[in-house]
DNA sequence: AGCCTTTGACCAGCG
DNA sequence: TCGCTGGTCAAAGGC
């Protein structure tokens, strides 16, 4: 009943309820304590969810509630005009005609208010109704754009075989170009920020004679800006899954039927999981796979085609939300609901309760509705007047007629049920309406609340406005019900336990988490043994099994040769162009660097990369075996940091590079020339224009002297290089002001520091050609500046990648 | 002498 | 607040 009465004013209700809210929102804020935060959401979830549901069927309820009323209190009117016809025919005197009029017109006005209000509560419903879609609607999208789904890419890439060091590149902006020039146009996909995402090869390679005995190649994957910079570098080995001859003539045999049908080949399909990285706010546009040859050969694998495999992963936060995204759905969308009633109810609250809250009285302190309250109020008082003022002359007719105290005549028609003590009293409330009232709908509400009534200032003496003070006093005792909420609150808990289970429901029914497949990466024979598997393992990359080790003795024999072979592998890679989807042309600078890095990485030597470190620390990082030693740029004010962490036989597992530098390389004059030749290798790498052109005869020169310095530090450990290594370059510097930028942004950003990196590009690309020709000079760096500016302004920023 | 590495101490962020 | 961890400092020593 109290629900029911309370539901009859949506509007008061709603109002009271936003107090309550606020209330509660209070302590939201002010109290931290977990324990009273957690049980407070709890009511508060309960209570919105209530609401929610109260406001949807509160018309409903008015108009049962209205009906009922109307049926009481006609009723009652007809018994009380029965008693006092009763009484009439005893005293002679009938009015019968009269009242059976009024009854008819009440019952036909009854109708009237029965047809409007159940046009608001049809208004109402249809209004909260598109509330609710719209809250819906927007709950969901704001859930769906707060949660990206994550990214699953399976395309072909292509290899280009024409070139020394067969690449392929994945473009994000569409298609891919494998070939030079041929680009396929696909959708527009691109990894959110925050998104961890793999990057994996698969082979189909067939299982010829020529790829068992090709062995190990490596693969590196390179995530490229838009300007071709490399944002994060790895490879790793793979080759093919060793099967003994035997087990393959068994194969054979077993599948000779689908082999000779063509049903199925020959081939083995391997998966290669080269890169992880996480995508940050400088964004991934391309990736691009390259494979080496193993150092000491130069014959690549067979490829019948090539998948690039790409699988984001969502941060953790939103792969909770994804998980539970039918909750979260349904969690919004009623607090977007609960916003829009609100904003609803502050701002055009009297579009909501265009007609409901006039026909149930105007609720006293609500300022809004003046307007339309008119014809039918204003009817129905003045039916009600005339019944007043006809019953008021009965009495008088009666009181004339016996003689009796007027006190008699008011105990008599208390009798009746009504408690008359006051009519005559002015200043308290007017005494029939409340009869009616109590006698009609509340019966209960009206015990112990009256104190504030008296307060109302309507209620004073007027008895034209006793309709109007009588509604009044029923709302007001309504809402002066000391306790509203116990009610809601006892069936807050019901409805919030129910929603638990809905939820818990709808829990159940999702959670798909994309889980990137094991990929089961398996060294057989021939796999040089050392560091491959160590560096793999540590990474807790995949499995390494070594099958077989009879090879590896030779391996070792080549690994001491290695070196210049892989170098010129690189060098010879250098030239190339490839086009990335869409961009332009990949520079020679991006070559270059992405030389370097590979230097760094994919053939394991030292970490020269052409500038001059100091190294300031070496720590033991948890969860990788090998030292990681903290390296700063020597060059004054170059705030340029790397983290190299090399195993013990100094082979390179992992560079980290911080920031940008503001200087060009070192050239070879310096302390560079001191060094080692590793760095002058870098240099000559560097210098990519010449790379081809000289590359042999100046990788003559080098690899005699790497040759020997690598030589001796493998025979150290007497291990070889190692096979997995990555690069990763952080611009989170805050020492570079480029950080978080894209890199087209390095050019507009700061004059001095730009122009010192393009001269700096230049600087060593010229260093380059330097290096073969001594003679260095700014002079030579600006005028290749210029040249460059000519060529490609978009890479300008390559440079600061420093590999 | 200058530069580098080594290495323990120190510090800041985080759970 | 404490302990852990990664990053840096700085003294000491080597080349
Ligand atoms: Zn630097």
């Amino acid at each position: 009943m109290i629900t029911a009465s309370i539901s009859k004013y949506p509007s008061i209700w709603i109002k009271w309820y936003i107090g309550k809210l606020n209330e509660n929102q209070k302590p939201f804020l002010l109290l931290p304590k977990p324990y009273n935060f957690v049980s407070k959401l709890v009511n508060f979830h309960a209570d919105l969810i209530y609401n929610c549901i109260v406001c949807i069927f509160s018309p409903f309820y008015s108009l049962l509630s209205f009906a009922s009323e109307f049926f009481h209190q006609e009723t009652k009117y007809t018994a009380v005009e029965s008693s006092e016809l009763h009484q009439q025919a005893h005293h002679g005197g009938g009015t019968t005609t009269t009242t059976t009029t009024t009854t008819t017109t009440i019952t036909g006005l009854f109708f009237k208010k029965l047809g409007l209000g159940l046009l608001s509560a049809a208004y109402l419903c249809i209004v909260l109704f598109l509330v609710l879609i719209v809250a819906t609607v927007l709950g969901v999208c704001l859930v769906k754009l707060w949660v990206e789904e994550p990214v699953v890419v399976r395309e072909n890439v292509h290899f280009d075989y024409t070139e020394e060091n067969p690449s392929a590149v994945f473009s994000f902006d569409g298609g891919m170009s494998g070939f030079v020039g041929r680009t396929k146009r696909n959708k527009h996909i691109s990894v959110p920020v925050g998104h961890m995402f793999h990057v994996s090869l698969l082979l189909v390679m067939p299982e010829s004679d020529f790829n068992t005995q090709l062995g190990v190649f490596q693969l590196t994957a390179e995530l490229l800006t838009g300007n071709g910079n490399v944002i994060a570098k790895s490879s790793r080995p793979s080759m093919l899954r060793f099967r003994s001859s035997p087990i393959r003539l068994a194969r054979t045999l077993m599948m000779g039927l689908p082999l000779v049908l063509g049903v199925s080949d020959e081939t083995q399909s391997i998966i290669v999981d080269i890169l992880r990285h996480k995508e940050e706010y400088r964004r991934t546009k391309a990736i691009r796979v390259t494979m080496h040859p193993r150092s000491g050969t130069s014959s690549l694998p067979q490829l019948y085609e090539a998948q690039i495999m790409i699988k984001s992963r969502l941060p953790w936060s939103k792969e909770v939300v994804r998980n539970w995204k039918w909750t979260f759905y349904v969690w919004v969308s009623i607090y977007v609901y609960i916003v829009l009633l609100m904003f609803l109810l502050c701002c055009y609250r009297r579009l909501l309760f265009l007609v409901t809250p006039d026909l149930f009285g105007r609720g006293g302190e609500l300022p809004r509705e003046e307007p339309p309250r008119e014809h039918d109020e204003s009817e129905i008082s003045e039916l009600l007047r005339k019944l007043r003022r006809r019953r008021r002359n009965k009495r008088k007719a009666i009181s004339d007629h016996d003689d009796d105290g007027d006190g008699v005549e008011e105990t008599i028609v208390g009798s009746s049920g009504e408690t008359i003590n006051t009519e005559d009293v002015t200043g308290s409330v007017p005494v029939e309406q409340v009869d009616e009232d109590s006698g009609s709908a509340m019966p209960s509400p009206t015990t112990g609340s009256f104190h504030w009534l008296s307060s109302l200032p309507l209620d004073q003496g007027n008895l034209n406005d006793a309709p109007d003070s009588s509604l009044k006093f029923k709302n007001n005792a309504t809402l002066a019900d000391p306790n509203p909420l116990p009610p809601y609150s006892a069936s807050l808990n019901q409805v919030s336990s129910n929603w638990h289970m809905v939820k818990g429901g709808n829990t159940d029914c999702q959670s798909i988490v994309p889980v990137l497949p094991p990929i089961d990466f398996s060294f057989p024979e021939e796999f040089s043994k050392g560091q491959n598997a160590k560096s793999i393992e540590s990474r807790s990359f995949n499995d390494v099994k070594m099958v077989n080790c009879s090879l590896v003795n030779v391996n070792k024999v080549e690994m001491m040769q290695i070196s210049h072979s892989d170098e010129a592998g690189d060098e010879s890679t250098l030239p190339k162009n490839v086009t990335l989807g869409g961009d332009i042309g990949r520079q020679p600078v991006m070559e270059k660097d992405q030389k370097e890095t590979l230097l760094a990485t994919g053939v394991v030597r030292t970490s020269e990369d052409g500038y001059n470190w100091r190294k300031y620390g070496q720590k033991q990082v948890k969860g990788s075996e090998y030292p990681r030693s903290y390296y700063k740029c020597t060059q004054p004010n170059c705030q340029v940091k790397k983290k190299v962490e090399r195993s013990h036989d100094g082979q390179i597992t992992e560079i980290i590079y911080k920031g940008t530098h503001n200087h060009s390389k070192p050239h070879l004059g310096r302390r560079a020339s001191g060094l080692s030749t590793d760095e002058m290798s870098d240099m000559g790498e560097a210098g990519e224009n010449y790379a081809k052109l000289e590359g042999s005869g100046w990788k003559n020169v080098q690899p005699g002297a790497k040759d020997t310095k690598h030589g001796l530090d493998w025979k150290a450990d007497g291990l070889e290089r190692t096979s997995s290594t990555s690069v990763v370059t952080e611009l989170s510097d805050p020492m570079s002001t480029n950080k978080g930028k894209p890199l087209c942004a390095f050019e507009a950003e700061d004059t001095p520091e730009h122009s010192s990196t393009l001269a700096s590009n230049d600087g060593d690309e010229d260093g380059t050609t330097q290096a073969l020709a001594p003679a260095e000079d700014d002079a030579e760096d600006d005028e290749s500046d210029s040249k460059r500016r000519f060529s490609g302004a978009v890479f300008g920023g390559e440079e600061m990648l420093n590999f």
